[in-house]
DNA sequence: TCCCAGGGGCCGA
DNA sequence: TCGGCCCATGGG
């Protein structure tokens, strides 16, 4: 049964690293008594609407970008007092696009940003209890899967699990997937696995984050790896395995 | 200089 | 359906 391993490998990158308290909100680290990252500790519920408009803005940002330059231009955005849907909507894209070009792709970036913000603003999503279809955020241009599974997991709690290529790629290696299951499959094996516990699947795709970027790269890091006894990397007997 | 980074859209076979 | 290409900056 995988869920078993899928359980496990949760409680042993839990253990090495500690809750890692994602997602990281901008206007938190300038709220007093907050952790200074900025990481939310409350309940996406209970978000205002402009941090919930900022880990959805930022989740199209990272899209296949380091968060390290991620941040930078969120800090970019705040300072100009763009970090705000109705803003966003005002200011030609071309100067969007301007002020997000440290995070790459900013011609499209900026034109998805435009499309997120209309969005959330017209459904009135950024405003309490009320939260976005998965299959509408889908139809937007510029919101696939892992955006939008981002986004409701992060910014409303809903429970979805976020499946990204760092999933895929630790998950391979460890021979709890072939490769060849498409994302909702992906999705389902880890969300059942935790009951649909929004919390739980926000900490595990974020241990995945930090696991990928620590140890499981591209180009494994295995000395030192919490998972190495139970990786099938160490049997070299994984031929069909994807790598990611 | 080269590789990589928390994807997604589009197009042709 | 699936592979290949495009978008693009910045750090290691």
């Amino acid at each position: 049964m995988r869920h078993g391993k899928i359980s496990n490998v949760y409680s042993v990158l839990l253990n090495a690293y500690g809750p890692q308290g994602w997602w990281p909100v901008y206007s938190l680290r300038q709220t007093e008594g907050r952790d200074e990252r900025g990481y939310s500790d409350k309940p996406p519920g209970k978000l205002s609407p402009l941090s919930r408009f900022e880990i959805a803005a930022g989740a199209v940002l990272t899209q296949n970008t380091s968060w390290f330059n991620v941040e930078k231009t969120i800090d970019t955005l705040s300072r100009s007092g763009l970090l705000d849907p109705v803003k966003i909507l005002d200011v030609p894209q071309s100067e969007l696009a301007a002020s997000i070009r440290q995070s790459g792709y900013y011609n499209q970036k900026a034109r998805k940003l435009k499309i997120l913000a209309a969005f959330l603003l017209d459904g009135e999503y950024l405003q309490d209890g009320k939260f976005p279809d998965r299959d509408a955020l889908l139809g937007l241009w510029g919101i696939g899967k892992e955006t939008a599974d981002s986004i409701l997991l992060y910014a409303y709690g809903v429970p979805f699990f976020v499946v990204d290529t760092y999933t895929k790629r630790i998950f391979n290696r460890l021979g709890v997937l072939t490769g060849d299951e498409e994302y909702d499959e992906i999705a389902e094996k880890f969300s059942s696995c935790f009951k649909s516990d929004a919390a739980v699947l926000q900490e595990y795709h974020a241990l995945i984050v930090r696991h990928a970027k620590e140890q499981c790269r591209k180009k494994p890091e295995c000395n030192g790896c919490v998972l190495r006894e139970s990786c099938l990397l160490n049997l070299q007997n994984n031929p069909s395995s994807k790598n990611f």
